[in-house]
DNA sequence: GCGACAG
DNA sequence: ATCTTGTCGC
């Protein structure tokens, strides 16, 4: 499948099934209590990202966290870059992400000291934002939560 | 002239 | 996503 902007899940969720499959089977005592996934949640055109798509098909909570914004309701990465250069945040806190509908979409969290560009929360399945965004935050050493940091560093060898 | 857009 | 350049912290 090509990767195309908004249709990630259809790219990516058959192959996690299979990796979640696979733990069920080889490793039950790791399989997980909580994803976080590489790529949004409810912060998608639809309202149903990956990280959405992912959490309802495994039935696992899930969290959306994207390391770019993706365009939607009017939300522009303009926009969050001025609301969070403007408010002189320290590492850990938050923006809400409200569309021109007013809808909370998410959340930019300034997940490390001196990062100019924050990370983006979303809910995906069985999870509150606030949860989210506190899980999320304990795991930043880096800008990038070590979950995902880790596979993505590990993605990029292949 | 062209057209915001996760990975 | 990938690549390149420049700056900064360890």
């Amino acid at each position: 499948m090509p990767y195309i902007a908004g249709f990630l899940a259809f790219r990516e969720t058959p192959v996690l099934l299979g990796l979640l499959q696979k733990m069920a089977v080889k490793e039950p005592a790791l399989y997980p209590q909580l994803l976080m996934v590489d790529g949004n949640a409810i912060l998608h055109p639809r309202g149903f990202g990956l990280a959405s798509h992912l959490g309802v098909l495994a039935d696992i909570p899930t969290i959306g966290v994207g390391k770019n914004l993706h365009h939607v309701d009017g939300l522009t990465n303009l926009e969050v870059r001025n609301v969070v250069a403007k408010s002189n945040l320290q590492a850990g806190d938050v923006v809400p992400l409200i569309g021109s509908t007013g809808q909370v979409w998410g959340a930019a969290l300034h997940s490390h000291e001196g990062c100019q560009k924050p990370i983006f929360i979303s809910i995906g399945h069985r999870i509150s934002l606030d949860t989210a965004v506190a899980v999320v935050r304990c795991c930043c050493l880096h800008r990038v939560p070590e979950p995902v940091r880790q596979v993505f560093s590990f993605s990029q060898l292949q």
